[in-house]
DNA sequence: CAATAATAGTTCATATCCGAATTAATTAGC
DNA sequence: GCTAATTAATTCGGATATGAACTATTATTG
């Protein structure tokens, strides 16, 4: 059967539209695509704490960090302390960074039906179901099959 | 028509597929994710000069100079002065790099395997295309649609 | 209720990644 | 042939990303 570099495919498409993407938003809207991504996420929902952010986007925390850092500096998103845990914080958008999502939300519809222009309606569940498959099972999928595949380490 | 959110769900796949193969790669066989992808290409041919792996990887070259620094430095491949080209160089792979590419590949078909696996042959065929039209078309799309919807820059 | 475990975030060292500017070498144009 | 444009790679400054270790706080549990 047909065995297409599914790994090296995705590395490639992602860093192909990830690049272009982060360059048009710092030319026009003064995002990185990372800090897109977090305002998306802050736009379906506001208020949420950092690690469900993180969950969200499939993130460590401390990858988190540095970036709220920035976006608070730039005044587009806020922490506030969360009053009943003192460990917690949530982080709600500002609006600044509401201007930025909006802006960056409209170039990227756009840019997802271009996307997906050449396919039909079919093959565009078929291709949702397979990214989400990958988002999903990733993670298990590579450490069971590195436990079988990996048995030896190579010698130094 | 559904209009499923493709860049996002791109970005988190990768996310999450980079993730743990990064993490079971430098447990098991001593090498970053990225330097796989670097040996995979020196697999299929070794000697090319730097911007010829850069473009192969939809990678800016400034990029691969420190990739290949640590790869060299780990002794995984190899710049050698282009005969004919004092500007340019050719990167081969070494013993040391081919059996942890060797490696690295064995687990890498398992997880490509796996991640296919609840597809039918159509549907990895219809995978297969939309990952290479986002390789291929992302700049370009992305350019175009940012002219027309990022008429203003975000006031500062 | 005090000792312990668990949890949220940050800090740290390291590795990517980028675009712009730079350097060195080759090629084009005249 | 020689100057100008081009090209290959590196350097630089900045942003992202990770896991491990750490801090502070909350929850558990004996």
């Amino acid at each position: 059967m047909h065995q297409p570099r599914i790994f090296h495919l995705i590395q490639r498409a992602h860093s192909a539209l990830f690049r272009a993407s982060d360059r048009a938003l710092r030319a026009h809207i003064g995002l990185t695509a990372s800090q897109q991504a977090v305002l998306f996420v802050l736009m379906i929902r506001d208020g949420r704490p950092i690690s469900e952010i993180a969950n969200e986007l499939n993130m460590g925390k401390s990858s988190l960090t540095g970036l709220i850092d920035r976006m608070e500096t730039a005044g587009m998103v806020e922490r506030r302390h969360h009053q009943e845990d003192g460990r917690s914080f949530k982080v709600f958008i500002k609006d600044r960074g509401r201007a930025a999502a909006d802006g960056a939300m409209r170039g990227t519809k756009r840019i997802n039906a271009e996307l997906l222009a050449p396919f039909t309606a079919t093959e565009r569940a078929v291709i949702e179901k397979f990214l989400r498959h990958v988002s999903d099972n990733a993670a298990s999928i590579v450490d069971a099959q590195s436990q079988v595949s990996f048995k030896e380490k190579v010698s130094p």
